[in-house]
DNA sequence: TTTAAAGTTGAATGATCATTCAATATTATG
DNA sequence: CATAATATTGAATGATCATTCAACTTTAAA
């Protein structure tokens, strides 16, 4: 069915996609400019794509799919220790590797697209519902929890962490970007004292 | 300087915007469809918006003063009684009087050109900072929280509201939605414990 | 009432858009 | 090698875009 050659095509494609899209945004890119980007007329993206709706809806599940990689090398490391303090992951959660991981201009373009698509929606959806039951999983490895119900943890520690990042991307000033991180830190290590 | 009749033709051209971005976005909202739907040609728009940018701009003050709204009537309320239970406005900002108040889509629309935008970044900024004003001065009406640090307090509860906000928007189950309100709720309420 | 300013119209601009298509080149298959 | 499938090209489509402009109408000021 699909060839070696039409992988490597699309994936050229939806990253050069959302290169373009941390620059100038995901509308205003269009797709003569990511051929132009990549060298390539407009009809052979078209080919692959064959419609721009279906173009940003493999964009969003290209970062969707990034985005669950947070927890990789998380999850990779307790297979290996079997225990993982808690607190090392939350630090991990509000670190910067987010936003190496996935652009928030690009992710909050994308996410503003679930209000009139279904599809979109429930992608996000499926996504953070996922985000959720892997941290109950980290969670539940800690014996210091055990008396804890994991999966309201979950839910309460990622309320604060997406509050926070929301809020986190408006401020510029670095000395009161660290503070406010410190605040929201201190939020989860309070939910999570026995 | 500016008429009675231009005063009136701006709000008519921005609210006519702010319509049709609710049901297309606002990237597809082209000045052409605002005066269509608006029956007027486009280029009376441009006579009071001269570019698309300063157009965008003023939809995004018109969307940020509406949100304000949300603490004049509490704070109304305030004045009169003199005390109002936290609880009380807790369940306020939790109720869907925001998204009477404003389109989630529209909203989280506008917000994503901050990301491109330093002057829209900040008057993101200055919105949500006056939003922790008043709900500090509100906190210090409170005289059971007067040994508290009312800032913190409220930089606390907005960040587990605004969380919840994002991660709302994605369920569409009502009754799952209820539940996750009411854990959002739950951990706004034992901040606020004495 | 004259005159200037502000408001409004509609047609025209060139740029850019997503999409189509037929033609050509490359690769895989039998 | 032949042939079918896949990949790629480049030109052309009509729609829509933001913006410009000159002409016309209404309102305000003097």
């Amino acid at each position: 069915m699909s060839t070696r050659v039409s992988i490597d095509r699309k994936k050229e494609i939806i990253e050069g996609f959302y290169e373009l899209s941390k620059v100038n945004g995901i509308e205003n890119t269009s797709i003569a400019k990511i051929g132009k980007h990549l060298g390539m007329p407009p009809s052979l993206i078209m080919h692959y794509f064959p419609t721009r709706d279906i173009l940003i809806s493999n964009l969003i599940s290209f970062i969707l799919k990034r985005m669950l990689r947070i927890y990789t090398p998380i999850i990779k490391e307790l297979r290996v220790q079997n225990y993982t303090d808690p607190v090392t992951f939350v630090d991990r959660l509000f670190s910067r590797d987010w936003n190496l991981l996935i652009d928030d201009g690009v992710f909050y373009g994308c996410f503003s697209l679930i209000f009139r698509n279904e599809t979109i929606k429930r992608e996000f959806r499926n996504l953070h519902l996922k985000l959720r039951e892997n941290l109950k999983e980290i969670l539940d490895q800690d014996e210091k929890l055990n008396q804890k119900d994991t999966a309201l943890l979950s839910e309460q520690i990622f309320v604060v962490v997406e509050g926070a990042y929301y809020y986190l991307s408006m401020i510029e000033d670095e000395e009161m970007y660290e503070d406010k991180v410190q605040i929201f830190k201190n939020q989860v290590y309070q939910l999570l004292k026995p």
